[in-house]
DNA sequence: CGCTCCCGCCAATTC
DNA sequence: GAATTGGCGGGAGCG
């Protein structure tokens, strides 16, 4: 049914190109749209800038974010795992326990207040190491940061900003904040709007995504940036914008049992991820069961599961469970080929936004779903 | 006009 | 040495 495919006639020549619908998050949320389903596991890069029609560049910029987050992992080259938004929290609270063992002092840069503490030039907020798990620390001879680009990669910088949100104490942090801080020093106005363009990309994805959403300072009027995390509303047990229709499933079944109106900052991600999300990822197997199928164990047995509200509105079911996965590269690829999101079909964008919403009702509906369930 | 941030050049890395 | 990845920043779109 109201699927998007490009029904109208082609609309030649795009009449009204917007920018805008060519932005990074958009794009995401295409991508997420195209990828979150059930029966996926593995993208390939070729693949995802063909459906999404936009060039490779573009998907690297996604791939990235999305695998700082847990979303994904390479594969290989050219290829990537999915692992779908249940390995966001884990990766979060992974974040979470780092920001607090690299002591970030984030709250230091917030306030500006400004000392020249650091003993070296460039320091520490980058530096910081990500993820180590490369326990043999080469870190013999030179230091000479030969790894720079490492640093400066979109994945890590995407990492450090969360850092910055999670653990701080600061609701809102702007853009320039933010760079300033994930600068450490640096005077140089050049370096600032470099980091400051990078963040603008990571925040758009994010935005798509409802982890973090964009408001207005109260004072200064400014724009800055609120962290969501998981939980999308907080406090607000507020109208599920239209629950676009209750086939979602509620999210496992326990996970966020512990939601509320915590309001503090500090553990938004452990509300979701820790505890809870822990139990239900070991609990009932069948959460999430996007995986690959390498190293899968095998039974797992039916129970197909969408995840939340991106579920395809004409997935075909898989039914059987999955033994067929092996095919299903190719089936998908298929599938995906008839679709054939473009930038320009408006049904397209409005579809999006219905996504968009529907993704963040999850958020309510997961935040809520005791009551829900008592709602019978 | 200043905030956003798309686009794609081209260097670093990986096959 | 070709193909992938992806840093980087010019400069265009938009409010």
């Amino acid at each position: 049914m109201a699927s998007l495919h490009d029904s109208e006639s082609k609309n030649p020549n795009s009449s009204i190109y917007s920018r805008k619908d060519k932005s990074l998050g958009v794009l995401c949320s295409n991508f997420l749209r195209l990828y979150n389903r059930e029966g996926v596991e593995c993208i390939g890069l070729d693949n995802a800038a063909n459906q999404l029609g936009v060039e490779r560049r573009r998907i690297y910029d996604i791939v990235n974010i999305l695998e700082s987050v847990g979303v994904l992992t390479r594969k290989a080259k050219n290829q990537y795992n999915w692992k779908g938004f249940t390995a966001i929290p884990l990766a979060l609270e992974v974040l979470r326990k780092k920001a607090f063992t690299d002591n970030y002092k984030v709250s230091h840069y917030c306030s500006f207040a400004s000392d020249g503490t650091e003993n070296d030039s460039r320091n520490s907020f980058n530096s910081s190491n990500s993820n180590i798990d490369r326990n043999n620390t080469k870190s013999s001879g030179s230091s000479k940061s030969e790894n720079n680009r490492k640093e400066k990669s979109l994945g890590l910088l995407t990492q450090n900003f969360i850092k910055l949100f999670i653990s701080s104490n600061a609701d809102l942090i702007s853009l320039d904040t933010a760079a300033t801080a994930l600068l450490g020093d640096v005077h140089d106005p050049t370096a600032m709007r470099t980091k400051v363009r990078r963040l603008y990309d990571i925040a758009n994805v994010f935005q798509s995504m409802n982890l973090l959403e964009k408001v207005r300072h109260p004072e200064s009027g400014k724009p800055a940036f609120r962290w969501l995390g998981v939980k999308g509303y907080p406090g607000s047990k507020a109208s599920p914008l239209d629950a676009t229709n209750s086939k979602q499933r509620a999210f496992g079944t326990d996970i966020t049992n512990s939601v509320d109106l915590k309001r503090n900052h500090t553990d938004s991600v452990s509300d979701w991820s820790s505890k809870d999300v822990t139990v239900a990822m070991h609990g009932n197997i069948d959460f999430l069961k996007v995986e690959c199928d390498e190293n899968i164990t095998g039974q797992r047995s039916s129970k197909e599961f969408v995840f939340g509200p991106f579920t395809p509105a004409t997935a075909h079911k898989v039914g059987t469970s999955g033994n067929k996965k092996l095919k299903l590269d190719q089936d998908w690829e298929n599938l995906a080929d008839i679709y054939r999101p473009q930038y320009r079909n408006k049904a397209l964008i409005d579809l999006l936004g219905h996504y968009s919403g529907a993704w963040k009702s999850w958020y309510v509906e997961a935040a809520e779903k005791k009551q829900i369930k008592s709602a019978s």
